[in-house]
DNA sequence: CTGCGTGCAAAGTATTTGCAAACCG
DNA sequence: CGGTTTGCAAATACTTTGCACGCAG
């Protein structure tokens, strides 16, 4: 899955070792994490590592689409995998696994900019959704004692 | 509006003079506003007034759904007014305007819990929109030097 | 080789906690 | 009156900045 690589380069980005393997931690995750998960997962893997150099490629990584950020109301931010990077202007959205972190896109969503909706011209949205997961809900019913 | 304390109360809440300011203030501004603005208003009525206080009363008000949490990504968290509610179990959404800030709201999102998307039963969802309101479009045309 | 990328130290800012005093109902 | 609410101090936690060194292209 090198489209990522694809999109830092093209984004004019050195690919370095440490965005490498955080874009490898994310594609092997494949749920959101907070910066100090990243940092901690990157320990791992190299001697030093700070937590601003973290900070500062999480952002990178999203501005340039490779991630993008969960929003939310918490103190605490997290990034994850933007699917399907490569249809690079493709308008969609992510729905979360509640139960495992999973994220899946989701195409449609009925909004587009310029539209009108109660007296405002739509110029933005964000849309997130947050579900369980075929696997999860399999596992529940399993669970089931 | 004594909606907002019909809720308060209703939810065994008192109606301090604090949190009738609040509500005061997030009525009259109808815009979100961060815990500090709120601080700052409430310290032109009170002569003590900290801001632990008013984190509190944000989130007891958000809890009681006289407020809701206006979510993104950004540092600094912010609350405004719910409209309409007495309605209490009425799904909806709001609209922010990026000029003013004017909250409007959407009653239509197309999502609901228990639907399936994408292999996910979905659970929760946030829709935030962000547009341009009415009078903010009339201003930018007179603007038109 | 040149400028982007990174580490580290330190600063900055938002938010939370604990507890005693004040107050609504 | 009793439990909620509030102020304050201080602690926490998250995030950003600045600068020197290192490495990708």
């Amino acid at each position: 899955m090198n489209e990522a690589y694809t999109l830092i380069r093209g984004a004019g980005l050195k690919l370095t070792p440490r965005r490498r393997e955080m874009v490898a931690l994310f594609l092997h995750t494949q749920k959101p994490l907070s910066p100090l998960e990243v940092q901690d997962h990157l320990k791992l893997h190299f001697r030093q590592c700070g937590l601003p150099g973290v900070y500062r490629n999480l952002e990178t990584l999203a501005d340039c689409g490779v991630l993008f950020r969960v929003v939310g109301f918490a103190r605490e931010r997290s990034y994850a995998l933007c699917c399907r990077p490569v249809q690079e202007h493709h308008h969609h959205h992510h729905i979360i696994c509640s139960s495992c972190g999973k994220v899946g896109q989701v195409d449609q969503c009925g909004y587009h900019e310029g539209m009108m909706i109660e007296g405002f011209r739509l110029v933005s949205h964000v849309v997130q959704l947050s579900g369980i997961c075929d696997s999860c809900v399999s596992k529940e019913k399993e669970g089931f004692s």
